[in-house]
RNA sequence: CGGGGUGUAGCUCAGCCUGGUAGAGCGCCAGCUUUGGGAGCUGGAUGUCGUAGGUUCGAAUCCUAUCGCCCCGACCA
């Protein structure tokens, strides 16, 4: 992609409604654009970035076996009036009314429809175990949206809910999407640290928040200091009982403030962590609370009809955009991790129109291309600073100058964002580094 | 929903107190000079001063209403 032709109005200056870094950044390297209170525009960069989230979220969903299916995001109000949730739910959810005078409402959650989808479609315990998720846009009217993506009134979320015959297998479902976030926020760049959680208006009696520590969170949190550096499970076997992965990531103290217990915590003495964090995911053993009022109930093996178990298990799409800005940034802006930059590379020509230095950048973006690497190249008539500056800001992970001098030598630069480390180097010689580091 | 702040050019803001007919820097357009970390000079374009009323000979400025946005709190993926 040319950057002269690629729509990304970076700015100079901190726009002044924005408050908290993520926001800011977001806004100056042209990823996003309010509309309006807590409802975003995406721009080009953001999109992209969005949709590498959102790819690495449905990777580790499918790895864990669950299904992906879309449900719609305007729904009707009867099934909310049947599990007595129309009338809890208060001004949060947005409500409207269709031609003939129907109401309707813009989906907050999606516990409803599921739980109607499935029990039109799923009559025997042979069926079970099910999980089925979506990455959808769901709506919240907040009284108060704030610091961006962080609290929008909009925002795209995952959602998947489980149906198992008993609590046992219910708890294994409730497992598989605990280490399933495990693997997923890690993958992303995050360090987001399972916490003992209210399972609040969404039901049920188990809950864990995964909450990333930043400043600018908007929760109190507690935890045991080893969360920080904890080995993430890999090749893991979704089929397997993983209760002895879940066990060791919750015996360590954590917890919100809700569920905080201040002797315990004191224990820990120096290992305890007292911070804030971003919840960017939550995961709730929610038992019959949707089976029951709706009727999604199953013929067991016995004959006998149950009620199914349920699960649900969100995150916070939009907002891991956020969370990793705010943990992953410095004073010339975002450091993106390698997984989710919008761009793999950038290449920026220090002297656009020179024979040299055009021709070295056409070869390399070209090809990064052919290794099926998405570059960045910078082709504008600009000033070197600028060119810096911008793709700093932007926070492509690997950065190739071309400029005269060294081209004459026939080297370039090779910059990591992370850590302004520079190296001079051939233009085949970058190449090669970075099939092998992307 | 309570409290506070704010709305003037694409962005950051001055002007408002003390009314006299629209400003700066950056950005944008043209030209020249520059060119390895947000260049310099010259010229140019851009505003229903959030909106609606009111006071006044005259309103960005004073008054009233209203809308938007931001922050703190309560509430929440």
């Amino acid at each position: 992609m040319r950057l002269s032709r690629f729509f990304a109005p970076t700015l100079k200056e901190n726009p002044t409604e924005a408050q908290v870094v993520s926001h800011r950044l977001m806004l100056r390297a042209g990823m996003i654009r309010q509309h309006t209170a807590g409802i975003y525009n995406w721009l080009p960069l953001g999109t992209r970035v969005l949709q590498n989230v959102a790819r690495i979220i449905r990777e580790e969903q499918d790895a864990a076996g669950a299904q992906e299916i879309i449900m719609p995001t305007i729904q009707s109000a009867d099934l909310w009036r049947e599990s007595g949730r129309y009338d809890d739910y208060g001004a949060e959810m947005l409500r409207i009314k269709d031609r003939h005078e129907r109401d309707m409402l813009y989906g907050p959650t999606h516990e409803e429809v599921v739980t109607d989808i499935f029990r039109n479609n799923v009559k025997s315990y042979r069926d079970l175990p099910t999980n089925l998720y979506q990455i959808n846009w769901k709506f919240r009217d907040e009284v108060r949206p704030r610091f961006g993506l962080m609290r929008g009134r909009e925002f795209l979320m995952k959602d998947a809910y489980s149906f198992d015959i008993d609590y046992a297998s219910a708890r294994h479902s409730y497992n598989q999407m605990f280490v399933a976030y495990l693997r997923t926020f890690a993958r992303m760049g995050l360090r987001a640290i399972p916490m003992v959680a209210e399972s609040g208006p969404i039901g049920g009696d188990l809950s864990h928040e995964f909450i990333v520590l930043a400043d600018t969170g908007e929760s109190a949190v507690y935890c045991h200091k080893a969360y920080l550096d904890k080995p993430i499970p890999e090749n893991v076997d979704y089929g397997a009982d993983l209760t002895s992965i879940v066990q060791d990531w919750t015996s360590l103290y954590s917890a919100t403030d809700e569920k905080h217990d201040a002797g315990k915590a004191a224990e820990l003495g120096a290992d305890l962590i007292s911070a804030r964090g971003i919840e960017v995911g939550q995961t709730f053993y929610l038992g019959k609370k949707y089976s029951t009022p709706l009727g999604a109930k199953v013929v067991g093996a016995d004959g006998n009809s149950v009620d199914v178990e349920m699960g649900c298990y969100g995150i916070g799409v939009s907002r891991c955009v956020a969370a990793i800005i705010e943990a992953s940034h410095d004073e010339n802006g975002i450091v993106w991790p390698d997984s989710v930059a919008p761009f793999h590379v950038g290449i920026i020509n220090l002297k656009v129109g020179d024979t040299a230095c055009d021709e070295a950048c056409e070869k390399l973006h070209r090809a990064l291309g052919l290794q099926g690497y998405d570059a960045l190249y910078d082709d504008r008539d600009e000033r070197a600073g600028v060119k810096f500056a911008d793709m700093d800001l932007i926070g492509i992970p690997w950065q190739i100058v071309v400029g005269p001098k060294g081209i004459a030598k026939g080297i370039v630069e090779l910059k990591r964002r992370a850590t302004g480390l520079k190296e001079e180097i051939t233009p085949e010689g970058a190449l090669a580094k970075l099939g092998a580091t992307i």
